[in-house]
RNA sequence: GGGCGAUUAGCUCAGUUGGUUAGAGCAUCUGCCUUACAAGCAGGAGGUCAUAGGUUCGAGUCCUAUAUCGCCCACCA
């Protein structure tokens, strides 16, 4: 016997390991059955999982398990990246903490103490995917950084290489000064800051003419190699091809003219620092400009700025910079400014532009090929929703070349050795002796793009990899379509002539009760796993998968929880009653049902197919409510009180199990906990758990349209009889007359009124109650009050208006005409009813 | 500067290829401890679907503007 109340605690426990034993998250890759698989976004290795991993797993979960009843050889695939930056700086942090500097411990001792960390949270994220339920293969996890995986990323480093697509070379990149690597432009991310415009005085040189230059950073002009202006800015023309003297260096550089200098911008005057600025790197390379590196690695300034300022940080250098402008009289107006700042995603310092010699991949050609895929619908990848492609297809139009080498130990190391001046890039390192590995790892990013056939075996022809990849469907969040999903797209395009994933599904992102997105700053956000204690892995994921439409943001309410937790207490309850009033059925027979079995079960057909159909879609939040209603608002609030009359009857018994059964496996994607111990608990079932159950099918056989219609119409009286009776204050002391011939007994039965029956009119008030086929009459000693009289004429007015606009809609030809039949008709029908009751309102 | 999204009940959100009187949860009002469930049951109230035009027999849904909010992208020195 199920407790009365239900308790999550006890459902979700020992559930998940027993899952696990029986080995039902395997894939089969023997069967005939039709494959169907999922690669997990890999988590990184860093800490905790947070609402956001719980929000995209539960997604996967429930599409992994609707598949999986659906009879396919379902596949999803787990695994964790090793996420280079950020582990690393936790790491290094870790270290710190206990006294340890990085470069001082050495490469080998901080791998080791990587791996420590990624084992200790791998352990903690896979107890945290047990505990959210979720049925990944563990058989085939795997990890960014083991070793067939960095063959995979060795062997497309080398291809890429050979064709070209690969380089090395002196580029301006983003430098994070804190983590002392590389960046690309995915990982910077610019933020308003208060700033200024400074305007300084670059001299003529021999002259007491001046230039205007206005800066944001005055602390660049050491390495300043000359100052631009427009050609056809006639301000500037006569100093064309002169020298102004830098400030503070007192150097003479030239005035030259190219099109970045922009005439309407601030003074025309543009100082140009090739090493510190991208576009002045372009225009560095245009006019052939010595490049002047000023800062070291870490962001402090270096050897080629005056000795006053060496050592300084660049906060430091544009204090005393406009210090000392200010008194040699050079700085000739501050002029206060917001704008955007580039910051590093991981560390958020200012990011610095340096020239710094780096691998990049060449993007044109392998976008370009993303794009042609995207026009071929067998090749594609198709969004959900569809919108997103756009961001895809942006981020392939806009493609710059990745920088994809980072200053960092964690991670890939790149298969690129030197000696003498001389490059050798292969799978293994060259035989003679004297070649020296770069020290360089790869962006975390270029091994996780491959991740969707790398885990599969690529390039071996594994047997997973013949029969999993292309996979079917990939989950993540709209905010690394960039990061990831472009990258896979061509990387897979590219390396294995496939799209990576035949449908991407595009989540939103978890934001506050205000809308404000969760972060540690502001101290708002939710651990998932409080809210699994709290209410159970069941009502979070149910919450979580069924709230809102896909790609749309959500709001995290945790009264939301609760009312899920209601839900599913009061399955638990529906499910308790049919389980004590069943306990001796031995087997399902749909057999000699009675109008109401046939009604329900009719509604249960309905419903199951216009859930399956949402199901296939993706569109779990008008699934979800299907289901709710159907099991809420039909099942328990009708069947259960009509069954209530016939719990002796094994049709009733069948019909009970039949429908819980059916209503417990559409849930089970959804909240797998509670239905799988309610589903161990039936007297009659099809497997020894729901999981591994055949998904119900739409079964024609049982719409019972004729008799599901009667019961459908005496329920509509059921409910206009209790609405009149409230209404209206009727009191018990009524008497009821029906004016109809057919079988009323379930109508007496559920209205009680078995002892207010009256064969004759009664010669006092009555008030009519009926549906399309079932009419009566309530007699009652009762004096119309002047709020019913108003109530009523309310309600005449109401129908009066609709006849009205309804009489003429219909005669509009043109809506006879061109509207579907079908539509016309239930107008006319429903017309035909107004008028009636109208007529006995009136009376 | 370009792109995308949102605007629907007091709040949070749904709304399928345009088609009965626009829905849900929470909150609210009235009446009920009816033997599965008071975290429940029964019955209410509450919306000119942001605004203005247009297409259509018919628009929350399609088109064109506008407004407000949010997000993404872009080299504003």
């Amino acid at each position: 016997m199920l407790d009365k109340k239900y308790n999550h605690l006890e459902v979700e426990k020992e559930k998940y390991n027993k899952w696990k034993e029986k080995g039902y998250f395997k894939a089969d890759n023997q069967s005939d059955k039709t494959p169907f698989c999922i690669v997990i976004p890999p988590p990184n290795v860093t800490g905790k999982l947070h609402l956001g991993h719980a929000y995209d797993t539960a997604i996967q979960d429930a599409i992994v398990r609707y598949k999986r009843m659906k009879g396919f050889d379902t596949l999803w695939l787990p695994g964790m990246d090793h996420a280079a930056i950020s582990t690393e700086a936790k790491v290094v942090k870790k270290l710190k903490d206990e006294g340890i500097d990085k470069y001082e411990y050495g490469r080998e001792k901080f791998l080791k103490a990587c791996w420590d960390w990624t084992h200790e949270y791998g352990d903690s994220i896979r107890s945290q995917w047990g505990a959210l339920g979720l049925s990944v293969d563990y058989d085939r996890e795997r990890f960014t950084l083991d070793d067939d995986l960095n063959y995979a990323v060795r062997k497309v480093f080398v291809d890429y290489y050979n064709k070209g697509l690969i380089y090395r070379g002196e580029r301006i990149i983003n430098w994070d000064p804190a983590a002392k690597t590389a960046l690309s432009n995915e990982e910077v991310i610019y933020k308003e800051e208060k700033s200024a415009f400074y305007h300084i005085k670059y001299k003529l040189e021999d002259s007491e003419e001046f230039l205007d230059v206005a800066t944001t950073r005055p602390e660049t002009l050491f390495g300043d190699t000359a100052v631009a202006v427009n050609e056809k800015d006639k301000r500037y023309k006569k100093f064309v091809g002169k020298n102004v003297i830098l400030p503070l260096m007192n150097k003479p550089i030239p005035v030259i003219t190219d099109e970045h200098a922009d005439m309407e911008k601030g003074t025309g005057v543009v100082k140009i620092t090739p090493a510190h600025d991208p576009n002045d790197f372009e225009v560095g390379n245009r006019h052939n400009l010595e490049r002047i590196v000023i800062m070291n690695d870490d962001a402090t300034m270096n050897e080629n700025v005056p000795k006053k300022y060496q050592g300084m940080t660049r906060e430091e250098c544009r204090e005393e910079c406009i210090k000392d402008l200010k008194e040699l009289g050079l700085l000739l107006e501050i002029e206060p400014l917001t704008h955007e700042v580039g910051h590093s995603e991981r560390t958020d310092v200012m990011v610095e532009p340096m020239i710094k010699e780096q691998w990049f991949v060449k993007m044109g050609p392998l976008a370009e090929r993303v794009l042609k895929f995207q026009d071929k619908k067998d090749k594609k990848i198709n969004f959900v929703p569809k919108r997103f492609e756009k961001v895809l297809r942006h981020w392939m139009e806009i493609s710059y070349d990745w920088c994809i080498s980072r200053q960092l130990w964690w991670g890939h190391r790149i298969p690129a050795w030197y000696k003498d001046g001389e490059i050798y890039v292969g799978m293994e390192a060259p035989k003679e002796k004297g070649w020296v590995q770069d020290e360089d790892v790869l962006d975390t990013w270029f091994s996780s793009a491959l991740w969707p056939f790398s885990t599969l075996g690529w390039p071996k022809k594994t047997k997973d990899y013949e029969r999993y990849f292309p996979t079917d469907c990939l989950v993540t969040g709209y905010d690394i379509i960039f990061f990831w999903v472009a990258r896979m797209a061509f990387q897979s395009e590219s390396v294995t002539d496939n799209r990576p994933f035949k449908d991407c599904i595009i989540h939103g992102l978890i934001r506050d009760k205000q809308g404000r997105k969760m972060s540690k700053s502001l101290g708002n956000g939710v651990d998932p796993f409080d809210m699994v204690d709290k209410y159970g892995a069941d009502s979070l994921r149910y919450y979580l998968t069924t709230d809102g439409a896909m790609g749309m943001d959500l709001r995290f309410d945790e009264v939301k929880l609760t009312s899920t937790w209601n839900f599913i207490n009061k399955i638990w309850n529906a499910s308790r009653f049919v389980l004590m009033n069943i306990e001796n059925l031995k087997e399902i027979k749909l057999e000699n049902l009675k109008n109401e079995d046939k009604w329900i079960l009719t509604v249960f057909e309905h419903t199951l197919k216009s859930v399956t159909k949402h199901m296939d879609k993706y569109e779990f939040n008008l699934a979800s409510s299907e289901i709710y209603d159907f099991t809420w608002n039909y099942f328990c609030d009708y069947y259960i009180e009509m069954a209530k009359y016939s719990l002796e009857d094994t049709a009733t018994q069948s019909t009970l199990c039949y429908v819980l059964t059916g209503i417990l496996q559409m849930l089970h994607p959804f909240m797998p906990f509670v239905t799988e111990e309610i589903y161990q608990m039936l007297p009659v079932k099809e497997s020894e758990s729901i999981m591994i159950s055949e998904y119900p099918k739409y079964n024609k056989k049982l719409i019972f349209d004729k008799e599901s219609q009667a019961v459908a119409d005496q329920i509509e009286f059921i409910k206009n009889f209790r609405n009149i009776k409230a209404e209206n204050n009727i009191t018990k002391e009524m008497k009821v007359m029906f004016d109809t011939e057919d079988d009323n007994d379930l109508i007496v039965k559920m209205l009680k009124l078995e002892d207010h029956l009256v064969k004759k009119p009664l010669g006092i008030k009555a008030y009519k109650v009926f549906s399309n086929r079932v009419k009566a009459q309530i007699f009652f000693e009762k004096i119309e009050t002047e709020a019913e009289k108003l109530a009523k004429e309310g309600q005449i007015k109401i129908l009066k208006e609709s006849i009205a606009r309804r009489e003429k809609l219909l005669s509009n030809e043109n809506y006879v005409k061109k509207a579907p039949e079908k539509i016309v008709e239930l107008d006319r029908r429903k017309l035909e009813e107004e008028k009636k009751k109208l007529e006995e309102l009136m009376k």
